[in-house]
RNA sequence: GGAGAUGUGGCAGAGUGGUCGAAUGCGGCGGUCUUGAAAACCGUUGAUCUUCACGGAUCCGGGGGUUCGAAUCCCUCCAUCUCCGCCA
């Protein structure tokens, strides 16, 4: 969410530029300015109660001392008239507080300055484009006929055993899985990433910390018994471990990569959009994170970009890059790339990645923090990226090197399949 | 799952109802001394809200309660440790 003083200060602006992102703002920051305004108020009057309780204590504990008993209960009634008077202030503090933070979490971050105008993924800005489409016969097949004709993925199968969307890999589609997994690992681990193995399952407060609630809570698988969620990307456990968090700034950048199974409901899809591996209710991903101060923020952006296109022209796939307009950038995010590979067979973009720059939209909900030269706590700045995401990767893979003889492994992938075919 | 114990500042560790945001030690930072360093000595060292400022308020695992007053008493949740049970 956004800074509070940062609203006070800016409020054109902002009404502004979240116009970009097709957010009418004008009422819900006056509100908001509203509340703090009582907040304050509110708060001000509070203390002063308090001191005098708190004056009027300490005098009680010396006449007690000193014996001076009837003195001692006179002070006490007026303590309880006080004390009564701070539980209304408190309760209505408190209210104020709900009702503020409420409207704070309905708005979205602000968009970049680069972001395009736009309302939907039509109006998405390409920034770059690499290598050739392939020709394929008329023949070619899309891969979904592709893993059942090789054996290599079963739809069925998951279907009988949990249901639609997740799906069994078999022989070598398990196995070009698993190398495709330690590969992204491989590369992030060069560039200077720890790796970590995180939970699978997150509490609430952390599916709060990165923004899935309160309003996306649809999209999470949710175990009642315990209160708590499948994590629908690796980024949730990742950035959660800074929650509640001040970092040193010698500390930027903090590298971290991590693969797990993620778990979307993605309740309302269907048609050609969910056919075979391209929208699966559980799925295999590497995602990257960065921790990094303010002024560095947008250059680690790059990095990251560059790093998630490296991978793509190792796998030698065609793909595209493409800036979000302001109607398809998430509520969360200031700034994003799309990744996209092209499927040959399908003759259609797959969105492979998304790498984005929240600013410190994510570290105010989660209060991760830093001490900048000044020794002044701010908030620090927030990155990820999928590096990347595997099934449109194996979809991709196999539709665009399909041959008669079989499916051409990529020579990057070779050394961690020990196949350089699928026949 | 059962029984018991514990949870205090960056760390260690005192404090069991009243001037305690919290002794002391270590670590960190600044200084004296030194050619420099070490040692020694002196000083300093948490977060949040609020105020132009002085100041004020809140925080001793989380939440709630008792009391004029809570780190200290009560309830509840969470985490850790020990023992038992179960188990990949």
């Amino acid at each position: 969410m956004l800074e509070l003083n940062f609203i006070h200060d800016n409020k054109a602006e902002i009404i502004d530029r979240l116009a970009i992102k097709n957010f009418d703002a004008s009422n819900i920051i006056e509100e908001i300015i509203e509340l703090d305004i009582k907040r304050k108020a509110t708060q001000t009057e509070l203390d002063k109660a308090l001191a005098e309780t708190n004056k009027l204590a300490k005098e009680i504990g010396i006449l007690y001392k000193t014996g001076q008993r009837e003195k001692a209960e006179e002070i006490k009634n007026r303590s309880g008239e006080l004390k009564l008077a701070a539980k209304d202030l408190e309760q209505a503090l408190s209210n104020n507080i709900i009702l503020l933070n409420e409207k704070l979490v309905e708005l979205p971050n602000i968009p970049h300055e680069t972001v395009p105008a736009g309302k939907s993924d039509s109006d998405n800005e390409l920034v770059y484009e690499e290598g050739n489409i392939p020709s394929l016969p008329n023949n070619a097949k899309p891969h979904w006929e592709l893993a059942s004709e090789y054996d290599i993925i079963d739809f069925d199968l998951g279907s009988k055993v949990t249901g639609a969307g997740f799906p069994f890999y078999k022989g070598k589609g398990a196995r070009l899985q698993r190398a495709l997994i330690n590969f992204f690992l491989d590369e992030a681990i060069e560039k200077g990433y720890i790796e970590y193995q995180p939970p699978l399952l997150i509490n609430s407060d952390s599916a709060y910390g990165t923004g899935q609630l309160p309003d996306k809570e649809g999209q999470m698988y949710h175990i009642n018994e315990d209160g708590l969620y499948l994590i629908p990307t690796a980024e949730v456990p990742i950035t959660n471990i800074y929650r509640n968090v001040i970092l040193k700034s010698e500390d930027f950048p903090i590298k971290n990569v991590a693969y797990s199974n993620c778990f979307r409901r993605e309740a309302g899809s269907y048609g050609k959009d969910v056919r075979g591996l391209n929208r699966l209710h559980q799925f295999d991903k590497v995602e990257i994170v960065q921790i990094q101060s303010p002024e560095k923020s947008y250059e680690t952006l790059e990095e990251m970009k560059d790093q998630i296109a490296d991978l793509l022209i190792k796998l030698e796939l065609p793909f595209r890059i493409v800036r979000l307009c302001g109607g398809d950038l998430s509520f969360t995010s200031a700034l994003t790339y799309d990744f996209e590979v092209y499927s040959a067979a399908q003759k259609r973009w797959l969105e492979v990645s998304s790498v984005s720059n929240f600013e410190s939209f994510q570290s105010n909900r989660m209060k991760l923090r830093f001490k900048d030269k000044d020794g002044k706590s701010q908030f620090a700045h927030t990155l990820n990226g999928s590096a990347l995401a595997l099934p449109r990767i194996v979809a991709a893979l196999l539709e665009n090197n399909q041959t008669n003889e079989g499916i051409r492994i990529p020579q990057a992938l070779q050394g961690y399949t020990k196949f350089d075919i699928i026949s």
